[in-house]
RNA sequence: GGUCCCGUAGCCAAGUGGCUAAGGCAUAGGACUGCAACUCCUUGAUCACCGGUUCGAAUCCGGUCGGGACCUCCA
């Protein structure tokens, strides 16, 4: 198993810091707004790395947490004259709804920024006993030029960075690479501090999270590429001022989500929400994963489409499969693996094994499914077949791909039986009037 | 202005130094079928461009063009 470090640049073996477990973190969503499709990508991505880990057989413990205040919060409050407590939960509710739609599990620890105020306000009060913090006015800035490597993550330096700053800078700040911690806040809600009324800056959440949860050194850390920089680096440079080790030994990114090669805005009246997809999530799920998470992913509705077709297809072949043993009373037999099956699994592994290359796998997915309708064609082989099923249902249990078919009904079974007959005996209307029901029934 | 990523057939996409550049969709032809649907078989590439390194490059180096991300608070 490897995995690219963005720490390293590198791939490198996956070792647990703890024998058969993972601790993973991923940043989630600030709530003030309904998730974009872009934003569905580390949600769909991750949950593919839980999943793989846990068919490893390794205990995941996985962590993703709300960002209930913020800014954007406040302003959406204002916007619509509600709290921001009430916004956030509307939005919570709907991000879980869209994690549901596109297959990921919503059964994980989500800790919220609310919940964790007098941890985050010890962490940075820690921080300032230290050193590393300075406050300044009601507000707390972290003192970048005391911490070493800053930059290494992202591959920037600290000049480079202060080349390019071309916004005013803050002069409350000593340097203007400094960050936020605490921030006075003139409007909206706020919580008592030893700096005063204000509110968290947005770095110290993930920190004081994995700190308490997990204790320590995490494996794995992921989120977004677009916040290696600043966000990811402010974590690591934190961390390491207060425990002196870096916070997870492994960093993903994933790249980004373009619509028609151009980034999502909402002045380019490019915004796709999840929720307005119009289409199979399943479809929706396979066109993510048919590109390696670190490559950017373009949209364009052609492109759904043919993953949306790709999935019918592929659900089709294995209902197909799945009726057929079925019918013969077969689905409770010993499946046989023949050296095709062997090998097919042996490459979907080695493709999840390298990174995570979900595109590779998908192609073997897609061999799978050839051989499976071969099989289906051939009465005599079918414990293959059912091994081939078998195999389907370890692939899409990885890729969280679900295409559960249940069992026929005893009437069900008769109708198909009906519909052989009336074939044998070429009583064609009979025979094309229960096709019909069977179709209806997703049967044929 | 700085840092970095990407550019493979009509479309999606793997491959990152070495046999005839995976796979899928679409297209076209064929097989199967009572008719369909489904399915199967066959069908396509001067790897953005120019130059260099090498016995050998899609893959490494330099340049050009095109697209994208980040560089401040925020995502």
């Amino acid at each position: 198993m490897k995995i690219h470090n963005t720490l390293t640049n590198k791939l490198e073996p996956f070792e647990p810091i703890h024998k058969d477990t993972v601790n993973m973190y991923v940043c989630g969503p600030t709530v003030y707004n309904y998730i974009q499709i872009g934003n569905a990508r580390p949600v769909i991505f991750f949950d593919v790395v839980r999943r793989y880990f846990e068919f490893l057989g390794y205990t995941v413990n996985f962590v993703s947490n709300f960002t209930d205040i913020d800014d954007k919060i406040i302003t959406k409050a204002i916007e619509e004259q509600e709290d921001e407590i009430t916004i956030a939960e509307k939005f919570i509710d709907a991000f879980y709804k869209d994690v549901e739609r596109v297959g990921s599990t919503t059964k994980y620890l989500a800790p919220r920024v609310t919940e964790y105020m007098s941890a985050i306000i010890d962490y940075i009060d820690q921080l300032v006993k230290k050193g590393y913090a300075y406050e300044v006015d009601g507000d707390v800035y972290f003192r970048v030029a005391k911490i070493d490597h800053y930059g290494d993550l992202s591959g920037r330096n600290i000049a480079d960075l202060e080349t390019g700053a071309r916004v005013e800078v803050n002069p409350k700040k000593e340097n203007p690479l400094d960050f936020t911690l605490w921030k006075k806040t003139p409007q909206g809600i706020t919580f008592p501090s030893p700096w005063g009324e204000g509110r968290p800056g947005w770095h110290t959440e993930c920190v004081a999270m994995i700190n308490d949860i997990f204790g320590g050194q995490i494996d794995i850390h992921g989120g977004g590429a677009d916040l290696m920089f600043p966000h990811h680096e402010n974590e690591i440079a934190q961390h390491r001022a207060i425990h002196g080790h870096a916070i997870a030994k492994y960093w993903m990114h994933n790249g980004h989500l373009t619509v028609d090669n151009e980034k999502m805005s909402k002045s380019a009246d490019n915004y796709i929400f999840v929720k307005d997809l119009d289409v199979d999530y399943m479809g929706f799920r396979l066109f993510t994963l048919s590109t390696h998470y670190r490559s950017p992913l373009n949209y364009t509705d052609e492109s759904l489409n043919s993953y949306v077709n790709e999935w019918q297809r592929l659900r089709r072949t294995y209902t197909q499969a799945f009726y057929q043993l079925d019918l013969a009373e077969k689905l409770d037999d010993t499946p046989s693996y023949n050296a095709e099956l062997d090998k097919i699994r042996k490459n979907f592994l080695a493709a999840m094994d390298d990174d995570f290359n979900t595109a590779n796998a998908i192609t073997e997915l897609q061999q799978l499914a050839k051989y499976t309708n071969h099989k289906t064609r051939q009465d005599d082989s079918l414990n293959q077949l059912l091994g081939a099923v078998r195999l389907f249902d370890q692939f899409f249990e990885i890729l969280g791909l679900d295409a559960r078919t249940k069992r026929m009904s005893k009437a069900t079974r008769n109708i198909y039986m009906e519909w052989a007959d009336a074939r044998k005996n070429k009583n064609f209307e009979k025979a094309d009037r229960l096709r019909e029901t069977l179709q209806e029934k997703g049967i044929l």
